[in-house]
RNA sequence: GCCCCCUUAGCUCAGUGGAUCAGAGCGGCGCCCUUCUAAGGCGACGGUCGGUGGUUCGAAUCCACCAGGGGGUACCA
């Protein structure tokens, strides 16, 4: 069906054209700000008033004069307003039935994007497998997540990699905790929560005897060999944290493609490769002396010769040989964009799990060919990370891969933070009187992605149903919590707006859409008469949030913009509800032509709210 | 020091290709449940969009400077 907005837009190009106006112009639409004098206007007229040296008013008659003589599809009365606005109103009767049958029949692919094809590598999550996730990692996957379908929704080929770092530093302060330290699992404490707790106690030891930290270096370095028995146990402390990563993020409905492991990367030479790579074409030097001797860097500027000191240049190799993160990253992306020339093995996760990369060719049971080969690829990564993220970039750019550099999107977004009340709750000193307050694994100061989730249910659990429709209840008002700010927006955490359930909240767009569902159980399915009966103004108001919604999926699935879904499902779901309460009972209206209009809307509002949930990663709830 | 982000109603936040853009939710106030789900709807109250200048016919939105807050600038990630 085609967009109406864009048609004005075109038939505004077009009547520009036929005024003289050559080259590009920008019409402007948007949706009339001023219900009286339309659904859709234009401020074109003014944008033409310095080319044409008329008046815009003037302009905006001639403008309207010619879209009424050359009318598009669906348009109604075209009108001038203001200073020179030209305004479309909606021929809603024959818009009506157009909307309503494409509303019930959204596909996989909601909004086309002719472009579409190449492959999207969306990296998100991301956890350091050492402990239990809280909610700013859940923010991410959330983000990631719903990135990823809005993408599929535009026709994207999308791959969606979760990497596993588990050769970092933060794997070995828990293994030198848990091996040193001599605690023990409680009855009923999740092992990913022991292990939060174990993190906590070793950093507090590193702090009272720094000798501490000799075992850590110890410990890194093992991992790093990839052989002996700490190697092996980091794998299975990480293999245990990721089994339980990912059944948390099950539960706010975040699932991946592809788990790929940094210890894979390293154990498959894909690093000393990139390394060496790296040597070969000078893209990283070894100081001989400054602050950076003995590291492999890339520097950051030409210095002409001289040796870098701080802040020009980013360390890829620590003198102590071990490569640091930034290293690790730029092996991945080469292999990532299909540069590297060499492969892992892969083979599923669980049997019904997603796959995971191997560095044993004899377990392979995936077909390689799948896996990586980006095109494009969005990191999901949290805006700290801005600097290193660009280092990767440079790092290919410097390599020759200038294109595959401008591929690389990192979708950076602002952190979780504790409002000063929630964490006081949380027991920190906020004497201090700042504005927020950091999470810190480190010092155990979180809010747990599982225990979050747990009191959501707590809190929905009595007018639920069931224990299935509670969680899937608690389930959307987190997801949606974390996705209606902005990426820009450090989230200012408080239990009692993350709880809440009315108003501007999950709980409140899924109780739109049951209520669609159980209007649609009292009537029977009725095709649309020829001719429609006049639409009140709620239901005017529902059909043109209807029409909208392939071009805000494909808005926010453009911009990487999740909040632009969830402030466009708020809108939605206030429409119908609006709709809901301001029609009769339609199961009691007697004329028939009327009736049918009106299940017509409602199932098209129940569909579409369903698709934009499930965008956002809610599941849909018939019933509440 | 340098770089990035933020500052909009009492609170939490949308809105930033200029115009018809001062918006939502929460809280507080007043209404509406014999009738498809009231976790809903309606009404009133509430803001000189951090400050100052500039560009423009027109600025919450663009530019400059300033203030306050957050982050980065590590042989951490």
């Amino acid at each position: 069906m085609p967009d109406l907005q864009d048609d004005f837009a075109r038939a505004l190009v077009r009547a520009a054209a036929e005024l003289g106006v050559t080259g590009e112009v920008e019409p402007g639409v948007e949706a009339s700000a001023v219900p009286e004098v339309g659904d859709y206007s234009s401020a074109l007229a003014f944008r033409l008033a310095s080319v044409l040296r008329r008046p815009p008013r003037t302009i905006a008659e001639e403008l309207a004069s010619a879209l009424r003589r050359n009318p598009g599809q669906h348009f109604g009365e075209v009108t001038v307003s203001g200073a020179g606005y030209v305004n479309l109103r909606i021929d809603y009767a024959s818009l009506c039935p157009s909307v309503i049958s494409r509303a019930l029949h959204w596909g996989a692919v909601v909004s086309p994007d002719p472009a579409a094809g190449a492959k999207v590598v969306v990296e998100h999550t991301a956890t350091n497998p050492n402990k239990a996730a809280h909610v700013g990692h859940l923010r991410n996957a959330c983000i990631g997540d719903t990135v990823a379908r809005l993408l599929r929704a535009r026709g994207h080929r999308v791959e969606v990699q979760n990497y596993i770092d588990d050769t970092g530093v933060q794997v070995a302060d828990v293994l030198v905790g848990l091996r040193h330290l001599g605690l023990a699992q409680r009855e009923g404490e999740p092992y990913d929560r022991f292990c939060s707790r174990v993190y906590v106690e070793v950093c507090q030891r590193y702090e009272a005897e720094p000798s501490m930290l000799e075992l850590r270096r110890d410990t890194l370095r093992q991992i790093e060999s990839r052989r002996g028995e700490v190697a092996e146990a980091a794998k299975e402390l990480a293999s245990r944290i990721v089994d339980a990563h990912l059944l948390t993020m099950s539960r706010a409905g975040v699932a991946y493609d592809l788990l790929t492991w940094e210890s894979d990367i390293i154990e498959l030479g894909f690093l000393e490769h990139a390394l060496a790579w790296m040597r070969q074409e000078a893209v990283i030097t070894m100081p001989q002396a400054g602050t950076f001797r003995g590291c492999w860097v890339l520097p950051l500027e030409d210095l002409g010769g001289a040796e870098p000191e701080a802040g020009e240049a980013k360390v890829l190799v620590k003198s102590d040989g071990i490569a640091t993160y930034t290293g690790k990253d730029v092996a991945y992306h080469l292999w990532k964009f299909g540069l590297l020339g060499l492969d892992f093995s892969y083979r599923l996760w669980s049997p019904q799990g997603p796959a995971t990369t191997s560095a044993d060719p004899g377990r392979a049971q995936l077909d390689p060919a799948r896996y990586g080969h980006a095109a494009r690829a969005v990191n999901v990564i949290d805006q700290r990370q801005s600097a290193p993220q660009r280092m990767v970039r440079e790092a290919l750019r410097r390599l020759g891969f200038e294109s595959q550099a401008q591929s690389l999107h990192h979708l950076a977004y602002e952190v979780v933070a504790l409002s000063p009340r929630a964490a006081r709750e949380l027991g920190v000193d906020t004497s201090d009187e700042r504005s927020m307050y950091p999470l810190s694994g480190r010092r155990g100061v979180d809010v747990g992605a599982d225990d979050l989730l747990d009191e959501a249910e707590r809190q929905v659990r009595d007018k639920a149903r069931d224990q299935l429709t509670a969680s899937r209840l608690a389930a959307s008002a987190v997801r949606y919590y974390l996705l209606r700010f902005g990426l820009n927006s450090i989230i200012s955490f408080d239990f009692n707006e993350a709880l809440r359930t009315s108003g501007d909240t999950g709980v409140y767009l899924q109780y739109a859409h049951a209520r669609a569902c159980r209007i649609l159980a009292r009537l029977e399915p009725q095709p649309l008469p020829a001719q429609l009966p006049p639409l009140e103004p709620a239901g005017r108001v529902l059909l043109r949030q209807l029409e909208r919604f392939p071009r805000v999926v494909a808005e926010a699935a453009d911009g990487l913009s999740p909040s632009l879904l969830a402030s466009y499902t708020l809108a939605l779901a206030t429409a119908f509800n609006d709709f809901y309460e301001h029609s009769p009972r339609l199961y009691q209206v007697r004329d028939r032509d009327l009736r049918a209009l009106g299940r017509g809307l409602v199932d098209a509002a129940r569909a579409t709210l369903a698709r934009a949930l499930e965008l956002m990663g809610m599941h849909p709830l018939d019933r509440i």
